[in-house]
DNA sequence: ATGTCTGCAAAAGCTTTGCAAGTAC
DNA sequence: GTACTTGCAAAGCTTTTGCAGACAT
C-alpha cells in the first residue's frame, strides 16, 4: 500500500494527515494479522522510535471511530485490531494463538436465510460473526505470536 | 438451586466446600446473565460483605479450570462468566449491553454439515460459536446492565 | 494435622487521560 | 492563526500475586 493510497484513506474521512497516522495505517495493512497496540508499536519501532503508546491507542481509537478498522476481542487477551472491514468470520487456532479472517459468502447467505426463516423474538439481527475454534494441523502456522 | 446441589457440583470436582465458593456458585446460577467479577461481588454483598475481590477472581478461575463455568469475552468490556456449559451461541444486544445464550441444535447441525462438506485446509474444527449482533425491539429487555 | 483457601494489600498490565508543546491545514 | 494531534507521564481499571492467618477434610 503506497503513501498516496494511505493518505487518501485518511483524507476521505476528513482526518488530518500526520506521519504517525500514516505509519500506523501502513503497519496495519502490512501485518493484517490482528495486531495488538503493543505489536503495532514494536513493528513501528524501527521507523518511529519515538512514537508513544498513548498516541498509538489514540490513533487506533480514531481509526475505529471512522470505520477504518475494527476491534477484535479474543479470550483472555488484550484488544486486537483488524483492517478488514467487510463482514467476516474468525478462525481461532488453539495451538498457535493465531486469528485468521474467514470470508465465505455462501455461509453468510446460509445464516441469513436460516434466521430469516427462524427468527429470534423481539430481536432485529444486524450481523453475524462466527467463531471457528480448533487446531491447525500443518507446520507453517505453528508460529507462536502471543 | 439448593445447597446440596451446589455442594455436589463442587464435590464432584474434588473441590473443597467453602462458604465463599458455594455463595459465588449460587449467585452465578441465580444471575445467569453473564456477570462480571465485580457484578458477582455486588450481588454477594448483602450475604457476604467481607468477601475480597481477589477471592472472587480466584474462585471464578478455579471454576473455569474445573469446567463449571466458562469465560465470555465481549467487545470493549471486561471478562464475564457463564454457567451454561453446553455448546451454545450468543446474542449481543447493542441497545442494552445484554448477552443472552442461544441454544439451537438445528443450527449446530447446519454448521457442522456445512463445514463437513466445505472444510478448512489444514484446520481441525473443534467447535463453533456464533455471535448474533443486533437490537432488542421490546421493552422488557431495555434494562442497562453495563 | 495438613494442605488448601481466604482476606488483604500491593503489584502488574493494558488502556485512558491531562496538559504543554508541536503540527496540519 | 486555530484547532487538532503528539509525547510524556500519571492515573485508572481490571486482574493477578504474595503472604499470613483461617478453614475444610
Amino acid at each position: 500500500m503506497n503513501y498516496n493510497k494511505l493518505t487518501k484513506i485518511l483524507a476521505d474521512r476528513g482526518l488530518k494527515i500526520t506521519p504517525q497516522r500514516v505509519a500506523v495505517l501502513e503497519v496495519l495493512y502490512e501485518i493484517r494479522n490482528h495486531p495488538s497496540a503493543e505489536e503495532v508499536r514494536q513493528k513501528l519501532h524501527s521507523k518511529y522510535p519515538s512514537i508513544a503508546i498513548g498516541t498509538i491507542y489514540n490513533i487506533l481509537d480514531t481509526f475505529c471511530e471512522n470505520g477504518i478498522i475494527k476491534k477484535v476481542k479474543t479470550d483472555s487477551d488484550f484488544v486486537r485490531y483488524d483492517v478488514d472491514m467487510e463482514n467476516h468470520h474468525h478462525i481461532y487456532g488453539l495451538n498457535n494463538n493465531l486469528i485468521q479472517n474467514y470470508h465465505d459468502e455462501e455461509l453468510d447467505k446460509l445464516l441469513k436465510e436460516y434466521f430469516a426463516k427462524k427468527g429470534i423474538p423481539n430481536f432485529q439481527i444486524k450481523e453475524f460473526s462466527l467463531q471457528i475454534i480448533g487446531q491447525y494441523t500443518n507446520d507453517q502456522n505453528q508460529t507462536k505470536q502471543k
